[in-house]
DNA sequence: GGAAGAACGGAACATTCTGTTCCGTTGTTG
DNA sequence: CAACAACGGAACAGAATGTTCCGTTCTTCC
């Protein structure tokens, strides 16, 4: 039996279905990160298969949507957790920040939520993502370069607003978005000589103000 | 003959036209900004209006649409010009920056641009604005605290930035963007200690990036 | 070799959505 | 009271879109 998960050996019809589970999980991600409204035949039409195809694999498009998210909800967490093995407080906080703005995981939640109905699976990786960016966020206290009126709260925040930042080419929102986590990071930091004295104005977002957009 | 800007003196249908007038663009910008795909009738919903008050005023959505773009163009010049008459150069600048986060007026025109054929006049105020931003972020650099390496075209991607962050009461939306706004104002002021030999990294957007969205 | 089946492409279908028009009504003016 | 301005919202036509279905192609197994 061969195993589904090695595509390389496989011939003719099963390669081209492993093939296609992957080319349409990677083009339904790069359609609903551009329109998180997309009709289901661009995601078809972009990963070069026909419908079918998509409904083969899932039973609508809401279904199509929860694995998407759910999908960078992992990638998400397993960010996180490479970033959290990483020797180094500081660095384990900012390299942290530059993998979510890296692999671009962070709008999808973001843009796709209340757009299906989550399972209890997902909000268990939602809690699970929620205590590594409260893990990082400490590490980030303990080294001593982190302001101390940063919380938990502000990543998602800082995260969503590296994430708005979208240009044609990939690699090129990439860098820039790269460039204002920098900006941001400047004035987190207090070794590189934020000054603390003048704090944040307002209070962080709450729980509650973060968890709105779940709602249907 | 009664000033149609003062509806207060005035009766009856006049008076409905003249609320009418306001309460649609009003609720045009509220329910585009929110979701730039909005069909037009839930903008009369929103204004608390038929659909034909709507019609009358306007030739159709792409002219709606217009036209609520380019009042938020024309509110981003004005608050440019007010932050310009501050005496102090920093002053002039970070105030420059929070009034425009205040007044949401980025975001208009960054989601609604490329759903309408742009006017003549709209491409000139574009222009107008751009040269503002350029004197201001000079006007920040003369004051010696913005950090050297900033440019023009990195206002609008900070603007955009707040801009993306929203929340269901407008109040606490504004208090939220300005506490990111400050954070990335921390890691531009210099004399807030921002340390400048870790430049930002990669260059800034050029023209053409910035120009893209325009495009139909 | 051929029958059975897996996977596919894409037309077809049934809805829903949405921009726009149109008509009857209401209030205003001369 | 006649002409008119403005309005509300039903009605309409056309586009958009989620989903199903059928004929085709390639693979496997007897």
């Amino acid at each position: 039996m061969p195993n589904p998960t090695e595509a390389a050996d496989l011939s003719g019809r099963r390669a081209q279905a492993a093939r296609n589970d992957s080319a349409i999980v990677d083009a339904a991600r790069a359609v609903f990160l551009d329109d998180p409204k997309a009709p289901v035949s661009a995601v078809a039409a972009r990963a070069g298969v026909g419908i079918s195809a998509l409904y083969r694999r899932y039973g609508g498009k809401e279904d199509l949507l929860r694995q998407v998210c759910h999908d960078g909800l992992r990638r998400y967490i397993a960010e996180a957790e490479q970033a959290l093995a990483e020797d180094d407080d500081w660095q384990a906080f900012t390299s942290f920040l530059f993998r979510i703005v890296d692999a671009d995981v962070h709008s999808l939640t973001v843009h796709l939520a209340g757009s299906f109905e989550p399972t209890a699976e997902m909000g268990a990786d939602a809690a699970r993502s929620g205590k590594l960016a409260e893990r990082l966020t400490r590490r980030g206290h303990q080294s001593g370069r982190l302001r101390s009126d940063f919380t938990p709260a502000d990543i998602v925040l800082v995260l969503e607003g590296c994430a708005a930042l979208r240009f044609p080419d990939p690699e090129r929102t990439r860098r820039l978005r790269r460039r204002y986590l920098a900006l941001q990071l400047a004035g987190l930091d207090t070794a590189a000589g934020a000054a603390q004295d003048a704090g944040l104005p307002g209070p962080p977002a709450s729980e509650e103000e973060l968890g709105w957009r779940w709602r249907r």
